[in-house]
RNA sequence: GCCGAGGUGGCAGAACGGUUAUGCGUCCGCCUGCAAAGCGGAUUAAUAAGGGUUCAAUUCCCUUCCUCGGCUCCA
């Protein structure tokens, strides 16, 4: 039983190997320019649920993530706000790790950003003029297409089509074929005055896009990496580039497996600023918890499209709920409990373990997982029902082993009541006691009122804040 | 135009040759002082359409229709 994962170059599901059990994982990370949207974060989620799983298979992962922090967009936005390109950038940087965090994403062990490996981008692309992969045209440094055989490969792109449809204006960029791309660009002059260029024995450039990711993979992961991620959307140019950059300049292969995550939709549509139907993290923050979200993320397979509607993600809430209610009330039936339970693993559990397993290492089948997760409440349930106590904890343990590999997290937190509101719980036990339930009536509602609810169970009130 | 993904119940969403899971929603029971949760049951022809292969197809093949995405910055 091992993990296959599909991989974008083969187009087929492949078993996963890796040397030694260590892992080079290296993941597309944001253009820090605006908050990212919550597309975003699904494939930042992608990533962090395979490293998961992998880690909980017995892997060590390595795992970088790249910033962009130069390009055509962060250029333009601090100038017009008018900062600096790092000050402007630092903000963006922060509320991305911000949002990480929030997701319950846990950090790459490396986040090197582009303008911090200029020189290694220089040295790159004069390796490739060197040999004879890229030419010098008014100050640019452009990679040729032509020279590189395997071009396409990745995307299995139709070159002839992109020529036909490309609304690149080959004069303006003084390209040699439109299909080319840049590896440094000349800076312009309202570059300059901005300070964004860089020496170079071509003038002064700043780099393009793609080179970064090949540069930056080689240099914190080696010349040949594992698994490398992003969204479909990054497959061509930018994948496709990286692939003609890195391949150019080792004379082999460098990455492993591609895995890419598939988009997230809202109302069926790409999300996009001029139609409305752009979310960032923050928004959704407003009316849902993390872990729904989370949740929603990971709701569908992540080769599959993922729509954000009203319906799906009130869906999300309700199924985490469901799924943390359980958790909630485990927890309190085991800290009731006066003796401690004892830790037997039964069979029942290892299938549990078992059926996660199988789930995920079919190419992160994560709805499945989602699947056995909910078997395993109901499974939760029961026992708790019958008070059993040898089980329960053993149980949770096993629940809260798994859905950690999902990221997910139930919180656990005994909330902290003010000793008024104590009390009134407090008076409302003694009404009970007595059969007074007009009094006990009167005391839930007042409580649900301040966002308070009690929940009465066999082994006392639960406290639930809203 | 070329390339790709997909169309499964009220809503999501798995399975991928032989009981259509799982959850949500709705309804009914059980439990509970009541409530909530939980448990049990129901939701009466759910696999876009039409052909084909097969003992058997949602699953494989062909055709058609529809949706979305890529070919330009994009997760």
């Amino acid at each position: 039983m091992s993990l296959k994962l599909y991989n974008t170059l083969t187009g087929v599901k492949e078993v996963f190997t890796a040397e030694n059990k260590n892992v080079k994982m290296y993941s597309c990370g944001p253009t820090v320019y605006a908050p990212p949207h919550i597309g975003n974060y699904r494939s930042f989620t992608v990533a962090d649920v395979l490293k998961r799983f992998l880690e909980y298979t017995g892997y060590n992962v390595k795992h970088v993530m790249n910033i962009t922090d130069i390009d055509d967009k962060t250029i333009r936005e601090s100038r017009r706000l008018g900062f600096s390109l790092k000050e402007f950038t630092d903000k963006y940087i922060q509320v991305f790790f911000q949002g990480l965090k929030t997701l319950n994403i846990k950090p790459a062990d490396i986040y090197p950003r582009a303008t911090e490996n200029i020189e290694d981008m220089l040295r790159l692309t004069k390796h490739l003029l060197e040999k004879g992969y890229a030419y010098v045209k008014a100050g640019s440094v452009y990679y040729d297409i032509s020279k590189f055989r395997d071009y396409g490969k990745l995307s299995k792109i139709n070159l002839e089509n992109i020529k036909e449809y490309s609304t690149v204006d080959s004069d303006e960029y003084g390209k040699d074929d439109p299909r080319d791309f840049a590896l440094l660009k000349a800076a312009s002059r309202e570059e300059i005055e901005h300070g964004v260029y860089y020496y170079s024995e071509w003038g002064p450039v700043r780099p393009g896009w793609h080179i970064e990711c090949s540069v930056m993979s080689m240099k914190y992961l080696g010349e040949r990496i594992d698994i490398h991620t992003g969204g479909v959307d990054l497959i061509f140019p930018h994948h496709e580039n990286e692939i003609a950059q890195s391949e150019a300049y080792t004379g082999g292969r460098v990455v492993r497996y591609w895995v890419h995550s598939e988009h997230l939709t809202v109302n069926g549509r790409k999300m996009s600023k001029s139609e409305g139907n752009y979310y960032t993290l923050e928004d959704l923050l407003k009316e849902y918890e993390p872990g729904a979200l989370r949740y929603f993320l990971i709701s569908a397979h992540y080769k599959r499209k993922l729509d954000l509607t009203s319906d799906t993600i009130r869906n999300a809430v309700n199924n985490y709920s469901k799924l943390k209610e359980t958790y909630q009330r485990a927890v309190h039936f085991s800290k009731s409990l006066t003796e401690k339970s004892l830790q037997t693993i039964n069979r029942k559990l290892i299938e549990f373990q078992n059926s996660f397993k199988t789930a995920m290492n079919d190419d992160l089948n994560t709805p499945l997982a989602l699947q056995v997760l909910h078997k395993l409440a109901k499974y939760i349930n029961n026992r708790v029902s019958e008070r059993n106590l040898q089980l329960v904890e053993a149980v949770l343990n096993i629940f809260i082993e798994l859905s950690n590999v999902l990221g997910l997290k139930f919180s656990d937190k005994t909330p902290i009541l003010p000793a008024k509101i104590r009390e009134l719980i407090f008076k409302r036990e003694q009404a009970r006691l007595v059969k007074n339930w007009a009094e006990a009536d009167q005391i839930r509602e007042l409580l649900k009122s301040e966002g308070v609810i009690l929940v009465d169970t066999p082994s006392g009130v639960r406290v639930i804040l809203e």
